[in-house]
DNA sequence: TCTCCTTTGAAGTGC
DNA sequence: GCACTTCAAAGGAGA
């Protein structure tokens, strides 16, 4: 099964390497703002690609008035939105995740909102399910720190990136038969880098959204506050992976990869 | 059970 | 202002 999931993996991106060579990170796109045409150094597609290439149709519009939607009072029905990569944000990509998107879904989780649900981008840290308090566990004993820890996380909420992958992974898995999220996501990250800028700017403007009413939900909100609750692998290894090489003699990654401006667009207002 | 892997982008930190 | 770090999602793999 790794095996499958392994050569699976291997047989795309052999088909569409890496635009700066195996094992290394892609260059990063001139800032799209600034490129008319796709990236220097995006490869063209091979008929494999285009196969798993499934361009968006041109995007409709934004349409703001889905702010407008009334707010569920009753406890939302999930099961759409987490279902989100088998249906909702993939038939209706343009207008839907405005509203299914997890840290998207209001009605919930607003201080002093009437349905006082949490809202899905919060989270206890631990990542599970919140559960009753259990007084047979609860003793003085238990660490201030550990109270810290059970407390509901708020997350950040997603980039551009992020939505992309959210919404075409499914797509992913069932054209590649793959499972393993680190292949997909390489694959994902290659199809991203081959999305034309119209494409892209979808999802920029889907993220600027989303962290608008981010800042909003959580106005004293910071993503440090987010800082040190994951257990972060050493920064060398992290770094090593990132760059695709080691430190020098100066203990610094020079190969390290700008990060492209990000592309604003101001189509919508 | 926990962390890593792997991607890009946003935001925080440190100098 | 730049370079670097952390965290967002996802789920299999491995310790």
């Amino acid at each position: 099964m790794y095996k499958e999931t392994v050569y699976s993996a291997f047989n795309l991106l052999m088909h569409y390497p890496p635009a700066s060579g195996a094992g290394q990170h892609p260059q990063p796109q001139p800032p799209l703002h600034k490129a008319s045409q796709p990236a220097h150094g995006v490869p063209q597609l091979s008929p494999l690609y285009e196969h798993f290439s499934s361009p968006h149709p041109t995007p409709a519009p934004v349409d703001i008035s889905q702010k407008q939607v009334p707010r569920p009072l009753q406890t939302p029905d999930l099961s759409g939105f987490y279902s989100l990569t088998s249906g909702s944000m993939g038939q209706l990509p343009h207008t839907v995740s405005w509203f299914t998107h997890p840290s998207l879904m209001l009605g919930s989780g607003v201080p002093g909102h009437p349905a006082a649900i949490p809202h899905p981008t919060i989270v206890p840290a631990s990542g599970k399910e919140l559960q009753p308090y259990d007084r047979n566990l609860k003793t003085q004993a238990e660490s201030k720190a550990e109270k810290e820890a059970k407390k509901p996380t708020i997350k950040k909420p997603l980039n551009a990136f992020m939505l992309y992958m959210k919404e075409m992974r499914a797509k992913v898995i069932a054209e590649c038969t793959l499972k393993e999220s680190a292949a997909i996501n390489q694959i994902l990250g290659r199809r991203w880098h081959a999305l034309s800028r119209e494409e892209q700017a979808k999802y920029y403007e889907l993220a600027r959204k989303e962290r608008q009413l981010h800042m909003q939900l959580y106005p004293g909100w910071s993503a440090r506050d987010n800082y040190g609750k994951k257990k972060r692998r050493s920064r060398e290894k992290h770094q090593e992976s990132t760059t695709g090489g080691k430190r020098n003699a100066f203990g610094t990654y020079p190969e390290k990869a700008a990060t492209p401006a990000p592309f604003l667009p101001m189509t919508v207002l």
